[in-house]
DNA sequence: TTGTAAGCGTTATCAT
DNA sequence: ATGATAACGCTTACAA
């Protein structure tokens, strides 16, 4: 258990101040080369380091990023968090991590932990649990403490921030077309049971298209899933009692998951019914048949969330502007789709 | 930009002394009933939060973990960070997760970022580039700075500490002989191309079920396959030229991609080839057929890990005693496979 | 060219 | 019951 070397360490060792060795350390021109390289050598030989914490607290700034996720297993937060860390980590920053799994109250302990001096700002994608509760009192307490924040796909109207987003409506829109044009009517909405910003906009694409193409909308052609534990039978009833030959779904686990159990009852899939998902993941590409996915290109949103983030904190002015930048979602065709 | 309020301040305005402040938010007996009442409600009005920064540096201690995973994408990385946030969370402390790409030079850089003060302790998987490299002095330049470091999964014999892995050759060894109770005798092995040691384990135990079966080892019955960019062509003919009827892959990814490959020309899965897989991932589950896999337990593993850091990080004595805790691997049965 | 000292926000020891 | 002071490790005016 050898102990980390301080200043202090060298500057008694070598018999001179603290100040000089710090400067000696940074290479300062007030220092007379001989002290320079006798105080560089013995750092060196004792693989001196400075005490991150102890600048931290020097100069107000950690380098650290938080960022909050609602879960780790989806893909597309993965690269999310991948692109973030490209930015951070060739910027000089580190990256804290921490899961809200879709809980409220996770959430907001995880923000105040990293709130009281962890971080410089925050990157994050709102629980689902925070959104149907619709309170954001904690985003407000921190920003009000003057730490930027970067909202990322997740967001909310409710607070005036730096947000990345993807076209999620006119995603869902360019899908709904695409089956319209390859010639299907009975287009059946796959979404999400809580009440996430994302899959209202991405429902709203897909009414859009509908009704620009004077199809009716039928709201039994619209299912509402939970996020783990899908009801095998709720699915295959769904579809058989409503003449579906299209669907959108809000993310690749339901897609891929209602693919099969459609196939398991015979229905051929494109050729009776397409599917197209969100979240161009793994399970998008090795599904059967693959998936006609859209990508929301996650990492590109979290190297453009870390740009953002970082132009903040490293901006000395405090200017009450934010930014929403909104990424191009596009669709990758696969299996699941004819044209 | 409201600054943060701190004891000093406080202090200032009651007119009080630091430390009167400190004592009084600590609940201190030292203190007058009064002065206190009024310190907390002042506190508490102006939402007064201690400083982690300023606490660490005093005490030492950062409660953070520092998590270092070769990749975020795949789904066993993601469950392990899951685990270990349910526990650190649960006991306290902040999870900083670094991802190392897979890359030497990743690695140490992260290592070295957080060992600097930012963390109390090390939870890791090396990156296939480490294992291949062979190079453990980052590793151990943290251990000598007293720095407890758990790994979990892709460790090494040249480390000696804390470490909680699967019984990878065993769980082989049983997939083995499942496929050899189910009639099976041309079993191939699909492994990684670079030196993960996991894959060895897993190749031994492949070998010796093999081998006390009776079953006669050929060496062109393994295939090695890149991390990324899997050739279709090189998966094809290698099923084609050899005939083979049951196949273990170290990873999810591979077997399902291996499916895929081969129900393309027409082999059926399971009836002419069966499947087993590492990982026991979205991907095993939603994949068509369905496959059967091996679970790693990864939550499991994560929460062992993080139990066992905060153990060594709070015990007083630094005794050198490590331990090694082995996880049992489980046989989860599906499509891809038959009794 | 080198050193002194204050300060970052906290806690703990030792006065008063 | 309250306060002064030193300390954690570092940086940086300002002296010398």
């Amino acid at each position: 258990m050898k102990k980390q070397i301080t200043l202090k360490d060298i500057a008694k060792e070598l018999d001179v101040s603290i100040s000089t060795v710090s400067k000696a350390l940074k290479n300062s021109d007030e220092i007379g080369h001989d002290t320079k390289e006798k105080i560089q050598a013995f750092a060196k030989l004792y693989n001196y380091r400075p005490n991150n914490i102890a600048i931290s607290l020097k100069n107000k700034r950690t380098r650290n990023i938080g960022v909050i996720i609602p879960n780790i297993v989806h893909y597309f937060f993965a690269t999310v968090v991948r692109g973030i860390e490209n930015f951070a980590n060739a910027h000089g920053y580190n990256v804290i991590v921490c899961v809200s799994d879709e809980s409220f109250d996770k959430e907001v302990i995880n923000m105040e932990m990293l709130a009281n001096g962890s971080i410089d700002g925050f990157i994050m994608s709102l629980s689902s649990e925070t959104q149907l509760k619709n309170d954001y009192n904690h985003i407000r307490e921190v920003m009000d403490q003057g730490i930027p924040l970067v909202f990322f796909d997740r967001a909310t109207d409710e607070i005036d921030c730096d947000k990345v987003i993807i076209n999620d409506r006119e995603a869902a829109y360019q899908a709904v077309n695409k089956f319209v044009n390859s010639g299907r009517k009975r287009i059946a909405l796959i979404t999400s049971e809580n009440f996430l910003n994302v899959s209202d906009e991405r429902a709203k694409g897909y009414f859009q298209a509908l009704r620009e193409h004077g199809i009716e909308i039928a709201e039994n052609l619209v299912l509402k899933l939970p996020y783990i534990d899908i009801d095998e039978k709720v699915v295959q009833k769904f579809f058989s009692q409503n003449k579906i030959d299209a669907v959108l779904c809000v993310n690749e686990v339901f897609a891929v998951q209602c693919m099969r159990f459609v196939q398991k009852t015979g229905i051929k899939v494109p050729e009776d019914i397409s599917f197209i998902g969100f979240t161009d993941g793994l399970l998008s590409k090795y599904a059967t048949p693959s998936l006609t996915a859209i990508n929301q290109h996650g990492e590109d949103m979290g190297e453009m969330a870390a740009k953002m983030l970082v132009e903040k904190i490293e901006s000395e002015a405090d200017e009450d502007t934010y930014r929403i930048e909104i990424l191009k979602a596009t669709l990758v065709e696969r299996e699941s789709t004819v044209n």
